[in-house]
RNA sequence: CCGGAGUUGGCCGAGUGGUCAAUGGCAGCAGACUGUAAAUCUGCCGGGCUUGUUCCCUACCGAGGUUCGAAUCCUCGACUCCGGA
């Protein structure tokens, strides 16, 4: 059937690893992949106009069905007929479904098999969030790629509460697939793909298991069973552990799922992550870490083919740095203001600092990606993968 | 000239006999950040070193004094502010 499958193309497979270029066809653009997809939770990405984001090489911009539903809420984006048109982007979009907040937000919720129970702490409004729920949210968001709400164990270290959780999981999101099917007229698009006439957004599937091999293995062998369109890999940032066993986890899992599926990691991750991952076979990436580290202060810079560094530009040595932020950067911006000037800013919490680096981090993540891209086109990626480090600035 | 209030570490500002090298905040220095309650949070922040939950110096305007012990009490002086002549 794989070859019917028209929503993910694939480009180029390395030969020694599980890269791959790609392309994914959604209703609202096509996107390259290996692609980074930048974090706008309430629809964007902080600091950033969408032309910004754009100019930053971003292909799809991913927000959060759980901060989109209390604000601007569920009346505001109806009215506008969806996020696209609410916030002016007009490129793909991917919510997540909010099942991260019932772990990110765990001091002010509770869940069972129905649902969670959120609490809002400036209202202490309580209020019900369930599988069903995440769907129609998101249809009102209109996403183009759609997460079942999945469910995330309190501790990421207690195998039953994992145990139990990829349980959860896989019952959430046999019923998500179904409020789906209901909410879209009876149409699923599987492992068929979907006609050329009938361009349609897509839900996936989320795998969890936190750092526990056989249920890796068994999340993933379960969520075949309802087959979704693609997939996106949970639980992984969210504790300490040996980098080898996060590489373990994503790579059970992508031998378990349709190799033709897109895979998508959820909240990977540092550039390294990416590379490395992209290897075990990931072709989505999503992550905070350079949007929150640009506005906290800490610049990624390329230093040669396979090493980057970091710059904390609030450092007393930017103080009389004259050079440009980035004398190859796509910002007219960015190759014009010096380090001094963008240190100054941030010294005095200047919003324009925010912006600057924020371009800066994005541009540096996609340039990233590109690379991967081409690294694997070219046939180049195999020997190149392991050999990506990051290396401490001094 | 008289009466009143005050003077604390780079700045603001707590502290009114020992547990005070002195709460907070700002500024400064450094670090963290992985499906965003994060333009946030953490550490350091008089000097020294053998870096000590009880080390050594120098410190709460200045000079004396009381006391085992003073940023804290007393005396005198300097300066600032507020009233009244």
């Amino acid at each position: 059937m794989a070859y019917l499958y028209n929503i993910f193309q694939i480009h180029q497979q390395s030969p020694k690893t599980k890269a791959r270029t790609g392309t994914l066809n959604l209703v609202h653009g096509t996107v390259h992949t290996p692609a980074f997809m930048s974090i706008g939770t309430l629809g964007t990405v902080k600091t950033l106009t969408n032309k910004e984001l754009k100019t930053t090489g971003a292909q799809i911009l991913l927000s959060n069905t759980y901060h989109l539903w209390l604000k601007p809420g569920i009346k505001v984006l109806k009215q506008f007929g969806g996020l696209h048109q609410f916030n002016s982007w007009d490129g793909p979009i991917l919510t997540d479904s909010g099942g991260f907040q019932m772990f990110s937000l765990r001091k002010n919720n509770i869940s069972n098999e129905e649902g969670i129970l959120f609490t809002i702490p400036e209202s202490g409004d309580r209020i019900f969030f369930s599988p069903e729920q995440s769907m129609q949210i998101q249809t009102v968001i209109n996403s183009d790629i759609s997460l079942v709400l999945d469910y995330l164990p309190v501790e990421e270290t207690n195998y039953k509460l994992n145990e139990q959780a990829i349980e959860r999981t896989f019952r959430w999101s046999k019923r998500s697939k179904k409020e789906w099917i209901k909410l879209h007229q009876g149409k699923w698009i599987g492992s068929q793909g979907y006609d050329k006439s009938g361009k349609q957004n897509i839900l996936f599937g989320i795998t969890q298991g936190a750092r526990f091999l056989d249920l890796r293995q068994r999340s993933a062998e379960m969520i075949l069973e309802l087959d979704f369109p693609g997939y996106s890999i949970g639980g992984m940032a969210m504790g300490p552990e040996p980098e080898e066993s996060r590489w373990n986890q994503v790579d059970i899992q992508t031998s378990i799922l349709e190799t033709y599926k897109p895979k998508h990691l959820l909240g990977v991750g540092t550039p390294t992550d990416l590379v490395r991952f992209v290897g075990y076979g990931i072709d989505l990436f999503d992550c905070v870490y350079p949007t929150r580290n640009a506005r906290h202060g800490t610049l990624f810079f390329e230093l040669d083919d396979n090493t980057y560094t970091t710059e904390r530009i609030l450092q007393k040595k930017f103080e009389t740095d004259v050079n440009p932020i980035n004398p190859n950067s796509n910002f007219a911006e960015l190759r014009q203001y010096s380090k001094s000037y963008l240190r100054h800013l941030f010294k005095t919490r200047e919003t324009l600092g925010y912006r600057l680096a924020t371009m800066h981090n994005l541009e540096f993540y996609h340039n990233l990606t590109a690379k991967i891209r081409q690294k694997i086109n070219t046939g180049k990626f195999d020997e190149w993968w392991q050999k990506y480090k990051f290396q401490k600035n001094n």
